[in-house]
DNA sequence: AATGAATGAGCTTTCATTCAT
DNA sequence: AATGAATGAAAGCTCATTCAT
């Protein structure tokens, strides 16, 4: 137990690195952010970002990865598929739709990278790149072959779709938060969200007459 | 005529400025643009950059407002209320996806500003905003109006939907491309993406008799 | 003639920093020297060097590569074949010994690339490397084929032994200096070593008597 | 015999820390060596660097002392008067020649003193300083006061010229031999060298005849 | 005795900005 | 109006050195 204490403590100052890393870097952006600022926020000597992570790049796509393989962890218990494709959709937008809601430096931060045409993200993590996308690509084609949703929607334009409906909200949050009266973060405005959502995509937006006609 | 030589070189130098700054702001970003590169872009001394326009924030700035107006003259000509929400309806989301496809520069210019918090295009331009979703506002209005959209969707969901749907395509255009097959950019792949977005919109994705149970 | 102003003074700043530049290098080395050291003694903003010389490393290349030149342009009108042989060898190594003696700083620099097994030298200027070598050569092999210097005599042996009487004379002489009595680079001193050199390499130590038994 | 574990352990560590150190001086020089370096070459934790030797300048020094010492007890055995200072000589320069050879380390260390000026060398030892000069000197004078060498030459000079012929050939090793044919390290080699500097150190480069006339 | 973690000073390099012609 | 030269502030990064166990 006593050999511990050093390695723990290092393990520490890379973890309390990496959290202010990532909150500048989601916050700044990769060039705006500040090896400095990471430090001073950290309370770790600049230095030692440099012995523990190499270079300000270096950090940058080991805060992106790291990000990523919680994505990953967290969907890799949520999504299952189950009997029922309609409460599958449901229940894996509804995780997904959270999840950006719970970790808003992960939003910013591939926001970033989709500016920088994904950039740092190609280097490294080729494979998680479309995790969600794989994910919400099985259950959606289950959903087509039991015929629940129908056969002649693009998978692939609607992955895309359900992902623009999500991610967006969070996005332009900042931006339009000052137009909406209401605190777009709250548990009330989050599921009036969620469930607009959930009915343009499941219904569309005609009236059942009209449509019918 | 001879007095104008002057100035027409003068307004030509901050055109060339100007389309240099854009392409490059758009590009990179705020942070990431470098004013040496616009000056070498624009085959513009460096010194003509500040004379013009005082800083590079104050250009960022003049770039973002010059693009806005851009979007707003073309925006007046193609909304317009006609009788039929529904022709109206298409005819908006047409042109506003068409317009997010000739001018990439403006998609990237409008999220590097959303990532930033709106920070510089709040400053100058709150008018301009949300021009187009108030022109989306009226068009929508007008519909559930007219007993064309059901009653219980809520229009600002209902924008943000719009434009997430049509957006995010150009947005996260250059992370998706590789895993397309076709070029995203074609003619044909930018009508199905446009016929997707309303038909999702209209219909939503439910097999009608699984809807109807 | 209006337009040289500037031209004029961006060369005499290049060679204000080149002269710095060469002193310093000389004096410190290519890793001792400071590129704040070389700014300040040129008088000229650190920037300045950046834009002229791009990086430490290529101001230094740049330093080595002017003083070669300097050499070659030096021993150009130097070494030339008249009939004479002795008369040849003579002058070739005087205007070699003295050319040091006038050129401490090249001294200097030679050295430093020799210990740093001609990193930098090699990279860009293989040709200059054995100039004054091949001068010599040619003045030693016409000696040879005259018969004034004996045939068995290796000319690499020689040209490198000629030298090293010159040059260890100048390099050693920091160390050296506390120990002997009168000004090693007066012109009394230097000329004592020349002839000491010249009469070592003609006749050798060995008594005549000697000698020959 | 149980307590001299820890100092033989401790004795060792200082070896390793002074072999890596002279290895990585000789190479890189004061300037260009990095305790990084040295503590991981020797497999030695840096801090026990500065438990040992106190500071890098320090460690330098002492691995210059050392390196001198070394000499000075080589030499001790090597260099004594026999009856016939004609053998005297060619033995103290063959010793002197191989020493270098061996020790090419060493040349290199009194090599970076001498660009910079002894300043290390002669805080700590001005002793050893010109102890072969020394005993070159005794040796040499022997010579002269039994006639082998000529009268009138320049004691100073000659032991100057010895090292010259000696040192510059391990100096520009790096430098010359890409010119060079054969390994210039070869004993076939070190020999020929060897064999060129007595030859011409006792009998010059004239022929006879033309000398004669 | 030994070592992993930490640090502050200082280095090379970059950038937005201004000077002088 | 236009431009090459210049600059200070600050960025990323490195190094010798010390702390704490």
């Amino acid at each position: 137990m006593s050999g511990d204490g050093r390695m723990r403590r290092s393990e520490e100052s890379r973890a309390r690195i990496l959290a202010s890393a990532t909150k500048i870097f989601a916050e700044k952006g990769p060039d705006g952010a500040r090896i400095d600022e990471i430090a001073e926020d950290s309370g770790i000597n600049k230095r030692m970002i440099y012995t523990y992570f190499g270079s300000k790049e270096d950090l940058y796509i080991e805060v992106l990865r790291r990000n990523y393989e919680n994505i990953f962890n967290s969907c890799k218990k949520a999504f299952h598929l189950e009997d029922d494709p309609k409460v599958n959709i449901v229940r894996a937008i509804r995780e997904y739709f959270y999840f950006l809601a719970r970790n808003p430096l992960f939003v910013r931060l591939t926001s970033w990278e989709a500016l920088n045409g994904g950039r740092s993200t190609g280097k490294v993590l080729p494979k998680f790149l479309d995790l969600i996308e794989l994910e919400f690509d099985a259950i959606l084609k289950d959903a087509i072959n039991q015929k629940v949703i129908r056969p002649d929607v693009d998978i692939h334009q609607l992955v895309l779709s359900v992902q623009a409906l999500c991610l967006t909200y969070f996005n332009r949050l900042e931006i339009i938060q000052p137009f909406w009266k209401k605190d777009m973060l709250s548990e009330e405005m989050l599921e009036l969200r969620l469930n607009h959502i959930l009915d343009l995509l499941f219904h569309g937006i005609f009236n059942r007459q009209e449509d019918e006609v």
